[in-house]
DNA sequence: AATAGTATTGTAAACGTTTTCATTATGTGA
DNA sequence: TCACATAATGAAAACGTTTACAATACTATT
């Protein structure tokens, strides 16, 4: 083959992809061309910068800018390279504490020039292994997964594949997979033991449903385990079931309330979405909150400190997860080797405000 | 390093990069090896399954799920193929109402066989940018972007790529962007005139920082018209400036109702976490609402029915415009025809609860 | 000036799919 | 039985990068 053949070839093969391609948008041979490189340099520019001579770099970085050329990372996940996507699997979305958890998470992850594919699984367990498939074939670098309740066959994927994997939220004892988050059902034990230090001890509880729901079944565990230690009855008709929605709490609030004889004292939330539709219920039927009855949430979310009484609840730290957790799976991206199987716990914090009070 | 040294450490990486790989990740290739099939006809397996053969369908399905598996579309991307990912740009995740349209709009694209690339920029339109970049990176089929504020590289760069983009929240008269959204300057009017309805004249406004954020900016500016039109003067000090922030709302409300005789009667909040501020500053003060001042928000958040008293305010449709987005982009993504400039306008709708009375 | 050593760049072969085109089975009407 | 469409499959060439290896240019030494 002659010097004119070569060159002949690679014309027309590179008009061939020029016809192909999308209209207008310049590949990486493209800016190589017109920068007069190789591709391999223009390449090394994007991925091992030191190893280009300035002067080449800023010229193929000029001509890059010229063109509006934009690299595509899914051509270089094809050669191990990572992708530079981290899947986010949570229940819901919209959700005050997920809400601030994603928030600090995302945003945590940019700063490491990475995004996130979030999907949510509506407490589904089957749905979620949909999602992680379907995560897994966009070749996601790592995944977090709140709470510790997960389908086998999600892990087994998981595991085959050998991607740094880490759940949040809650923390977990039995299962092997590394976790970051705090103790549910310490939160709950804390909150009720505080209540019961007041004084109290005709006590109801609202809680969200538990199936498919770690973090809600340990923290009532963890009010249960509090009132069992202080022999304490809870009777049926104040163990009330009720969902993660303040005016949906607030009707059941009412109905738990009106009859005043038999009223609790004090009244324990299993989170603060809950507890305000308890305050309010409160407010429309005249209760004096704390002097008829205490009422205690679990999460200290956004409104609690200035709702009126403001909430007495237990801290749970959303942002600090979040943000340690990117940092934790980056970190596991980059170094291979420290797969340790690491449980971080951090701590919760009894906030006492106002929505508390001795028992009269 | 010497020669030796660097071998070794050659070897050393190939195998290690060979084990990641075939560690137990089977390629199409294997399933094709396993089942006795061509490559060709795995692929065509799951992108036409109509051309091929039951018998042999179900042989390659059964042989990939035991063999766990999963296809990789980063490769199929690579030949025009969309990658089925879209990207959505918010400004902040953790605020009530970009959270119920980001689980609308995934929760929607989830159904499409879909997941959504997430990102948010903290009301910095420089950011977005890089955010949009980085998105394109990862060859996105489509973006939603939220607002109408955009710099103009980042929309030079999407007209390049000839992606589908739908800016959301807001309308977009004079930008050339299809959008799916509200009238936020007719939300601010509609909740003024009410007040003015009532029969009040001495007016506070309480907004957020309108810079970089078009929503606040329009709805405030629908408030200021409805002023303008009775003739009703606003007084600087009654133009108060608040960050989205519950307490912080509050303490601004203090500040401003502590003083008895120069008191406004009625407040127009910017939206309801600003108003929920309010709420609670008038229980702390003994403020009777809305008998001693009247206060409307806006964005109808899962608070406002159950608060007490009950927020009048305006119903923002956030989880039908998430779902109506994602309904679009994915029609656009596979209709490569329709990219008309359509602008779709959901009409807001004033809810009027108990925080609004007539003037005294 | 020649040499070794190093820094930089180029060439071409991957990467794991999809798709075009060719090829082989399968059925159809004479 | 034969040609003749038709359906199902296979072989191999993309797709846009990255990277191992080769080649070249430069630097410092002698």
């Amino acid at each position: 083959m002659t010097q004119a053949d070569i060159t002949k070839s690679q014309v027309k093969k590179k008009n061939n992809r020029r016809m192909r391609q999308r209209k207008g948008a310049p590949g990486l041979l493209d800016v190589a061309a017109r920068a007069g490189v190789s591709g391999a340099t223009v390449s090394r520019c994007y991925n091992h910068p030191d190893s280009v001579q300035p002067k080449t770099r800023h010229l193929i970085l000029k001509t890059a800018a010229e063109l509006g050329y934009i690299r595509d990372r899914a051509a270089g996940s094809l050669h191990g390279r990572r992708s530079g996507t981290v899947g986010l699997v949570v229940p819901t979305i919209d959700n005050a504490i997920f809400a601030e958890l994603i928030e600090a998470f995302t945003a945590q992850l940019q700063q490491h020039d990475r995004t996130v594919l979030i999907a949510s699984h509506n407490y589904n367990l089957d749905q979620e292994v949909d999602i992680i498939r379907s995560l897994l074939e966009r070749r996601i670098d790592a995944i977090a997964l709140v709470g510790r309740d997960h389908s086998s066959v999600a892990i087994q994927m998981l595991k085959l594949r050998d991607i740094p994997v880490l759940t949040l939220w809650n923390t977990c004892d039995e299962t092997d997979l590394p976790s970051i988050g705090t103790n549910n059902a310490s939160a709950g034990f804390d909150v009720t033991q505080h209540c019961i230090d007041l004084g109290h001890s005709r006590i109801a509880v609202m809680f969200p449903d538990i199936v498919n729901n770690d973090r809600a079944r340990d923290r009532k565990q963890g009010t249960l385990d509090a009132l069992k230690a202080h022999d304490i009855e809870l009777p049926e008709r104040w163990d009330v079931h009720c969902p993660y929605d303040t005016a949906e709490a607030k009707l059941a609030a009412v109905h738990l309330l009106k009859q005043r004889r038999d009223a609790p004292s004090a009244i324990i939330c299993g989170n603060d979405i809950i507890a305000y539709g308890v305050l309010y219920a409160c407010q429309q039927l005249g209760i004096q909150v704390p002097d008829d009855v205490s009422v205690v949430g679990i999460g200290d979310f956004s409104h609690s400190s200035s709702i009126e009484p403001a909430l007495t609840t237990v801290r749970l730290p959303a942002r600090r997860i979040g943000q340690l957790a990117a940092n934790k799976l980056v970190a596991r991206i980059l170094d291979t080797e420290s797969s340790i199987n690491e449980q971080i716990v951090i701590p919760t914090e009894l906030v006492v405000r106002a929505s508390s009070g001795y028992h009269q």
